[in-house]
DNA sequence: AATGAATGAGAGTTCATTCAT
DNA sequence: TATGAATGAACTCTCATTCAT
């Protein structure tokens, strides 16, 4: 996969200039917001927001401090175009997983799976999104809102199919999803001193017996 | 409780000078010094911390600018002492509740009950907390690094009393301080649309059939 | 009268590239210089001089920004272009009445009268003139010494006819303009609250006592 | 004088914090607030405004780039206290004499010779305030809808003393205050090519006639 | 111990102008 | 001739920290 892909790939179907960006309309332009993107990526996932500086973009981006301004109003449009971005890799990076699995059990235990295997591989996407919850706190609690949603639904549906208890709600889908952030952040993020196998096995085996019906 | 006690009380046998503070000789002093501490709480709180500033912190707390650096050598060492502080706090409120319960169930949701309660009561905390991912790691690593050690520790002393499955492990812990802290964000900060007490109880009911023998 | 012609009409003898700019070849290129010219005075009549952009007048205008750079060298270029365009303006507005007027004072009130009515209707040519004073002082002077020049050869004329007294020199003719700029600011450019033909039968009335023989 | 009297002395008790400036506790505070607005006077006199820098200005004072905004908040705010100071300092300059005269004409005489040679000695303040009617329009009208004002109650004064004409009017005020202003821009800021007196004495002329009864 | 003025590095942002297509 | 992306100097403003009093 080419590092550009990592931000603004085919794979995803999302457009190449996610949010706030103003799209270009020379192939010329488009290489350069490709390179923004990804180096804007880089620059907060390293440094934070706030350390984080155009100049510092620009300059990884190999192209000069005013082009970034060709593309977004200020530093905080880019953070969001990429905290959405991101957002979404997370969604698309997950979900695949647990759409093929056969059960709901199997579901979640392929969500946590995929998550801190990403996280492991993306560790500058956990901060971004984190990071978000104090620099643009719509999108933070638009990506935690959106993903409890997706959880929830996940649950009544494997409710209906008789696999979990009835009474599944809104309180048990963020818990899981409480659990698959700290776990992410322990096992994938600070340290991968165990198997996410093993993580996910003990999960899956706390949540069937406590979401069975 | 006096207001200064929130953030340096004598209750919690937390000296007048957590963390970085230079410790006051006078009694002048140490009132400046709280007056300090106080307004560096609700500053941080509500601005976070790239946003809040030296002066809004002296000029809340009614002090001159210059009188900050009598106590504090900058801003990063008044954020990791109210870290610290709030980390303590925390503990503090949670952990009455949670020693005086009947049962290793019980004693977890008198956890979650009493930290939702809590964040309701102080959402400047969980900012400030949260914050510290990025201003000041290593407490923030310590904070959650703690916590679950406290968790893991009560749940293994259920088991020995066989009250909870053999098998509890350092990653059940985690998975219950994530529930925690997501629900507390959820049900304590975001919205208190939701009693504590249903919160608890749904938790308490997941938990009682997820980790039992 | 089409909108072009009020920049660089036919009707003034005026050729359709003023001051600066570069003559254009081909008939698109004259409706593409009218085009930036128009959007110009616009662009520097509402914003003023320094707030104005080159991207502002080409968006006006319809055309690319690097097209600016066809016709004219510089932010500067057009607009010493304009002033020096807005000024003709002004006297061939004024001119004919002057002419036609049947004695010295009688010119002298037609003068203020047409002026006050034109800047009426086209505000923005005052403070276009006015700020040259700071962006181009040598169009500046030039527009005020060149009407000063007009105003004094006027009275002296009128004082070899024996309409006025045969000391008129240039200190009334600066007195008059003076008189005639600021009637016009005050009763054209802010406030339409007195009918022209009252101010300047007031003015006529004073210069009459005061410059007859 | 001293230097800074020009901008702020004792002799026209104005105070040293004129319009927006935060008002020093200290002598030392007095002290660089007058550099800063003797250095801001020349800065924004020599190079007009959208020219002149904050840096410019502090390095004439000979304080930090960051001293200026312990004293204003913006560019702006130094301007706008500049031109009001300047406005006063014409009152303050033209007045005496006014008060002095005779009757209505030398009144009107002395007040424009006094401001001929007031702008003869101080060409900045002239600069300064027409530029205002770019930068701060609120304090150009103010600065001549004022001294519009104050005309037309000589004027009327002298009327009602039988000196003038009955019915002087605004439009008077405002066609005497355009001639100062033009002659003021002519004799006293472009050239001195002649005597103020001898200004003055044509004027006066010019006026008795137009204006006695 | 307290005050508040002074400092200056550093950041984000603008936009006239150039240039490759 | 027209386009619009690219450039980078220059500017305003912020604020943690120092220091003289």
């Amino acid at each position: 996969m080419r590092k550009a892909d990592r931000v603004a790939g085919p794979a995803t179907s999302r457009s190449i200039a996610p949010g706030d960006a103003k799209t270009p309309r020379t192939e010329r332009g488009r290489r350069t917001l490709r390179a923004i993107l990804d180096a804007a990526a880089v620059e907060f996932g390293e440094r934070g927001f706030h350390e984080a500086s155009i100049s510092g973009i620009t300059r990884r981006a190999g192209v000069a401090l005013g082009s970034f301004y060709t593309y977004f109003d200020s530093k905080d449009s880019v953070f969001r175009a990429l905290v959405r971005d991101m957002s979404a890799q997370v969604r698309d990076h997950v979900g695949p997983g647990v759409r093929a699995a056969t059960d709901a059990i199997a579901a979640e235990r392929a969500g946590l799976e995929q998550f801190v295997g990403f996280v492991r591989r993306h560790k500058e996407i956990y901060r971004i999104i984190d990071e978000a919850e104090f620099v643009d706190p719509a999108s933070y609690r638009l990506h935690y809102a959106t993903t409890a949603e997706r959880i929830v639904e996940r649950l009544r549906a494997g409710a209906q199919r008789g696999e979990l208890r009835d009474d599944v709600s809104e309180v048990h889908a963020w818990a899981v999803m409480g659990m698959n952030v700290f776990l992410g952040l322990r096992y994938g993020v600070w340290d991968e001193d165990r198997p996410v196998d093993e993580v996910a096995d003990t999960i899956a085996d706390f949540l069937r017996r406590g979401l069975s019906p």
